[in-house]
DNA sequence: TCCCGTTTCAAACAAGCATTTGAAATTCAT
DNA sequence: ATGAATTTCAAATGCTTGTTTGAAACGGGA
């Protein structure tokens, strides 16, 4: 039989693709990346998507909720509002950012996010209602706390949209930002520096708002 | 003959293929899109479009050199600094808005353009250094003379995307906004409500940091 | 009317793709 | 160790895609 010793342990196929085809559609995109290109980098054959998930579709399913289980994971369920409105704000900055770009995280969750956003599959209304929905909220109340209630609804939501279009931009725009100033490619700051940056924007904007 | 008088001008089917082709590959990106969808949609034959552009990757080309072009139209030439900064700002943020979101631009340039950002071609660089670099040149005038020099080059950039990423979050993330906040789809607000949002606060923002 | 360059078209082509298949290999309870 | 269930695999299938082709239709100048 001449049989070798091979993999002792650890060959579960299912998760070598989750992680091989996360990578590779946060990289290419659903449509571009090939399910061999996945298979070849998780070092599986081609049958293996068909037999652990159905098809190339729900393995993109399971990879956004493996993303989204393990973005709970990291910043915990969301801490609540108490303490000062400016503390919760920065807070919330800090857990947003960290969310996105934690270098503990697999580089693509956030790749994969952003992809969501622009070219929305079904699953992003899940994504929106259970991930997004309550850090609206938890927004939506440190803004009317920091303005005390003096501003209308609508500028309440494009204060926050204001918040997080910067936090997005630097998840988003990487290609633009890496070509317009490319020392972000070379230095990039530290998410500590650009929660410090964003965070002071944002509370002296607010602040003059009301 | 039997001939019937049909389309007496315009058959121009180039520019038929462009429109077509521009408004499929805003909505579903360049793989996703498909050469037949966009010449079924265009009126005429697949073949017409290895004749007009040798194939699909010139046709793209061509559509993000036409929106390219007329963004240069809209907007005219960039105006350049002269009069106070504050007044500069406000002028810049219009511009930037109003070449993206302007209605009398086709819907489709404005998302050709995010999907450059988030998945690039090799078309990117050029639209960056020719319609980008200039804009940015001009941001951090505005912002040096707001700042009156005293903040550092890093900050400087920071600040410019700080201001940025608030217009193009309403480009990019359309998806996003709709769902978390429906108003937006059935009564957007105008291309100047955005405007005089964004500049209060960034100007505040920004007057703070000096 | 005839000719000739240009433009359109239906049909075919070849390549790449996701998916399936049936058998081999592996695992594991008995 | 034996047999059933699980998991892997090489190969094939069928569909969709971008691209090509060769002929037909068109348009305008002799």
């Amino acid at each position: 039989m001449l049989a070798i010793a091979e993999s002792p342990i650890i060959p579960d196929t299912r998760r070598k693709l989750i992680d091989s085809a996360g990578a590779i559609f946060a990289e290419h995109g659903f449509h571009k990346a090939t399910v061999r290109e996945i298979t070849d980098r998780a070092g599986v054959n081609v049958a293996a998507i068909n037999y652990h998930f159905r098809d190339k579709a729900e393995l993109y399913r399971a990879v956004l909720s493996e993303c989204h289980c393990t973005a709970q994971a990291v910043g915990g369920p969301l801490k609540l509002g108490d303490g000062p409105p400016e503390e919760r704000l920065r807070f919330y900055i800090d857990q947003f950012l960290n969310r996105l770009l934690h270098p503990d995280r697999p580089k693509w969750h956030g790749m994969l996010m952003a992809r969501e956003m622009t070219e929305p599959s079904d699953a992003l209304d899940i994504i929106v209602e259970e991930a997004i929905r309550p850090q609206a909220r938890e927004m939506e109340k440190i803004i009317n706390e920091l303005t005390k209630g003096k501003v209308s609804k609508d500028r309440v939501w494009m204060i926050g949209f204001s918040v997080v279009s910067q936090c997005l931009f630097y998840l988003h725009d990487r290609p633009l930002i890496e070509r317009l100033y490319p020392k972000f490619a070379s230095k990039p700051p530290s998410i500590e520096q650009l929660v410090d940056h964003i965070y002071a924007f944002s509370l002296a904007a607010i602040r003059a708002a009301k």
